[in-house]
DNA sequence: TTTAGCACTTGAAGGTTTCGAGTGCTAATC
DNA sequence: GATTAGCACTCGAAACCTTCAAGTGCTAAA
């Protein structure tokens, strides 16, 4: 491809990004300095369509970037977005902030993402297939409530009520918790045989009765943890673009918002790779996404994926600005787990 | 009021509950045997419309019943609505099986409104003044890295990753819950004095050190627990309904309902009601909820409220029907945390 | 190879017409 | 006095038409 079909290419692609409507041969004249004329252009886009990378919405239209169009700008011709200086400070504010949970942090994250970008904000903690619970603690509240607490090998901490069918004392919530370190710690759900439960048992002696209900509660909480999890945020920002004016369009696509399963298999699909993912309309492979575009970015500790955060807008999305958007959130993410400094920094200057 | 016109009205509001357009004079002698015609039908609508209930959109339109028709039917109108043993079995299905954390079965709770009526349903933990912790927790992980775990009043279960300044052993984690058990529990915000605080460092001793990191670590906990939370669940099902086809005012909907708070203030400001409220149009006092209905229902627990199930669809919302599912829902959530049988008469049956 | 010029296309915007559901009023009826 | 048939009138929704401008492809000249 000539370098000036690439700079045609991605001047139309621009102010596509930035009007929405078709662009024409004309329009594009202003803002970059071509030495040609509007002819030329006009020849130009003809080619340009008949190589697959703009489309016409009819004939007296100008032209549109087809899903292959936007494909080329993002791999070759999009250029780096600079973040300004608020942008950077908001990001780095926001996150200072939070601390603990990962999940808080993937949903302040979704949320900055979204009023940063103005699209819609993701934050995903994918399905895994294999979580294993490092450490146990069970803490006694009445005879007939106690509070089992489970560390699960990616970070997370998952709590449940239990009400054990006979009253327990205090010493037999504490000897539970010892059983599960010793017997199911660093076992997944599968791991977790019948010899291994009636070792457990035996080990509880006397009280082995209140056994089989904490088995239960456990695979419950193994099957939750491995179950993927997503919040949305900033749906609103999308109805200001006219793509989504379509309500019956829109109400499906809210739909898949909404069940998540669609949107993690996608996620999980691609999360081999660690680098940022841009689906474009149809790649996404989910019928009611082939008009919007999908960002993401998986979150990762010690070369597993914990987690990931991503931008759901129309195809025409500020690719640019989206990337650098999603790269400093994660980057700032990941340097929050991997140092989990705790914002102890406050108040020092930050390059002090 | 004459009965004649008690039966008129109701009549034309059942009937534009179901279809949404204005309902002239001819069409509610269709289903309704009202031994008259359409005429007279007119002549009564004219003093409806005079006394407030109804309201004509231009000339020569048909009448929609006003918000105070809407409230006259909701108080002194509405029919019960008797659910079907699909919804009945719906309801105490999918409750039995969530167990543990209020916050999954509100959640589920919610989820479940919205798919039964087809309304938008929203799970709410209001916003609470002085929530105090009555049992803390660590556990140890590493020198740099222990969890806290705080059991609050209202029994919710917090968790937090704390990374110390200094390494830790765990000795001195299980030290330090001792202590706070001793000197917070059962202390609000308020309460946490300076006094209570060098009492816990002097218990602390030579680890004093790590206690004011603690402490910033259980005054951000205690807000996380008094501020409020809301999901909400089914928001693509309003875009069913023609109320909501003005974009525009549909996303100024979207986001309030992100921005959470405004519902949220609302639900505060009704709480002290244990029963059910409707909030028909203005009477929410938010602007952006003029052409829609809020009902909720709080879910108590020993007079106290634990958090609330509502449903937000549009002014002519199926009122019947919602209060019902709204009604089914809690009291079944209620008997699952009162009674906290936990799902273990899986198998029985039921009236056995 | 580029460009000026021109005829042609087409959807969007705005205006007009038609249509029908529904009203209010009046006069007749129960 | 309450009810009802009849009728003129109203007004928005839908359909249709016209105009307009942006944009194209093609041709012939530079």
């Amino acid at each position: 491809m000539s370098e000036r079909k690439k700079q045609i290419l991605k001047a139309i692609v621009d102010a596509h990004i930035e009007c929405g409507g078709p662009v024409g041969s004309k329009s594009i004249l202003q803002n970059r300095q071509l030495n040609c004329s509007s002819a030329t252009i006009r020849n130009e886009m003809a080619e340009l369509e008949e190589m697959g990378y703009l489309e016409q919405p009819h004939t007296s239209a100008g032209r549109v970037p087809s899903e292959l169009g936007y494909r080329f700008y993002v791999d070759s011709l999009i250029e780096h977005y600079a973040m300004t200086t608020s942008e950077i400070a908001q990001i780095n504010n926001l996150l200072r902030v939070k601390m603990g949970e990962l999940d808080q942090i993937l949903a302040a994250a979704s949320n900055l993402a979204s009023s940063l970008t103005n699209y819609t904000g993701i934050a995903i903690k994918p399905r895994l297939n294999s979580v294993s619970i490092t450490k146990y603690e069970t803490i006694f509240l009445e005879p007939e409530h106690y509070i089992l607490v489970a560390v699960a090998s990616t970070g997370a901490v998952k709590t449940k009520h239990i009400r054990p069918e006979e009253p327990v004392d205090p010493a037999v919530v504490a000897k539970l918790s010892a059983a599960l370190n010793l017997y199911l710690s660093g076992l997944c759900a599968e791991e977790i045989n019948l010899p291994i439960i009636m070792n457990l048992e035996s080990h509880m002696g006397a009280d082995s009765g209140m056994v089989s209900q904490v088995i239960k509660v456990v695979y419950d909480l193994l099957g939750e943890l491995d179950q993927g999890e997503m919040k949305v945020s900033g749906i609103n920002h999308l109805l200001q673009y006219p793509e989504y004016s379509d309500v019956g369009q829109f109400q499906e696509l809210l739909g898949t918002l909404e069940k998540k399963e669609d949107i993690l298999n996608l996620v999980s699909r691609n999360e081999s790779r660690d680098d940022v993912s841009v689906l474009i309309g149809s790649e996404s492979r989910v019928e009611v996404m082939s008009n919007s575009a999908l960002v993401f970015k998986p979150i990762v500790k010690d070369g597993k994926t914990l987690g990931a955060i991503g931008v759901l807008g129309p195809r025409r999305m500020d690719y640019a600005k989206v990337l650098a958007t999603l790269e400093g959130l994660s980057d700032n993410i990941e340097n929050i787990i991997r140092a989990g400094k705790q914002s102890k920094n406050e108040g020092e200057k930050p390059d002090g």
